[in-house]
DNA sequence: CAAAAAATCGGGTAGGCACCGGATTTACCT
DNA sequence: AGGTAAATCCGGTGCCTACCCGATTTTTTG
């Protein structure tokens, strides 16, 4: 089956260029062509296609909000990004918009035919210097997120009162809950926020949403 | 300039069938093969490689230790993961190892090869089902991150005290930075949480931390 | 075993919090 | 012009908090 393909660049020279390289393959075929971002969503509909490849400089409508437009038109579209840009900045906002392939131009022309072909096939094609941004991204989130293990000190006991703490408990309900007397666990506490530096509620509760204690 | 590789994997037929396929290629040369992770890391300094091709499925250590360990060892060794496995579990805890790379053994011998040269060259090469994974893990991360806006009908003045409540200033601290009575913030305060449903500072800073208003 | 740490309980105090009541001024919208 | 909503201010009440003091029992550890 040949994937249906629309082309959305202003540069009538990319597009020509494009319509080259891809008139050679017989499992791709080209149903479209638009320099306006307007234009390609009036005719998504009636040309169905498979996958657009999308540049995001366009004249009327950024690739980014056209790519939005595209998803919420037609889901089953898939959007390939194909631009001069390589800063993290668009690469996550053509993510967010819903795209599942980002290719530079200066990649190999053979790069941008795989990517076309993996996003036919429902997957996510990344150049290597976005997959590395997406990993580093992806590192970063991690390991602000398992900061915990450290807990500075904390005691077993400690830590049980810290949650129910941060989770809006009283003092009094606290110890109903462990069974223990309230003034205890206002003990607890007392040597929890002398452990920690901190002097509130407050502040507890986001030392436990950092240490992964309880979910914001 | 070749790339010096290491191939790591207990299956004699899979490292010879590697060394067919690379043996090739004039820039990639083989420094040394190893059916266990131990072995490999022994020889990790004497051989410097660039790359390491490694197997997760290994008898003694698992590739994903064995990552971790050659990154502590050797940060400049890049490793590509190859492997029978696609699932989302051990993928992500290889890129937490440090991986540059991941191909199951599925894929064509050319992805290997792009991937091994990806690699070299400081980036990370993905497989797309594996991209996929990770544009997926992304997104959730996003959209669990970004579930503001709505803002539940708070006035602008009421969304300002809420940063510094759940910042844990007083009500009189805000007041004195607002340049309003203390009883006034106390006011906002209750209209903010009988707007929201809420009844404590610390389902506040919650909520303020899903809303993106301040930091945990 | 002895010393140290953890966990438990209690009393007391000053101040903040959560919530109630009512009230005024400003601004915007119809 | 009249109504609605926002923003401001005030007084009061009971509970809770944050922090001070001291103490006992159990567990861990050197």
């Amino acid at each position: 089956m040949t994937i249906r393909l629309m082309l959305v660049d202003d540069h009538e020279v990319v597009r020509s260029g494009l319509r080259m390289l891809l008139e050679g393959e017989p499992d791709v075929e080209i149903v479209g062509e638009f320099g306006l971002a307007k234009e390609a969503l009036d005719s998504l509909e009636r040309l169905k296609p498979d996958v657009i490849v999308m540049d995001i400089g366009l004249p009327d409508l950024s690739g980014i909000d056209a790519t939005s437009e595209v998803k919420r038109l037609s889901e089953g579209t898939a959007v390939v990004a194909l631009t001069i840009h390589e800063d993290e900045e668009y690469f996550f906002k053509m993510l967010d918009a819903g795209a599942s392939g980002y290719v530079p131009k200066r990649a190999a022309p053979e790069e941008l035919l795989t990517a076309i072909r993996t996003a036919a096939m429902g997957e996510v094609y990344l150049y290597p210097s976005m997959a590395k941004l997406l990993v580093k991204d992806y590192l970063t989130q991690e390991s602000q997120a398992n900061m915990g293990g450290g807990m500075d000190g904390l005691t077993d006991r400690e830590q049980e009162v810290l949650a129910h703490l941060a989770d809006g408990a009283t003092n009094l309900e606290i110890g109903e809950t462990l069974g223990i007397s309230p003034k205890t666990v206002a003990r607890h506490r007392e040597n929890i926020m002398r452990k920690l530096g901190m002097h509130s509620r407050t502040e507890l509760v986001k030392y436990a949403i950092r240490k992964g204690i309880i979910q914001a």
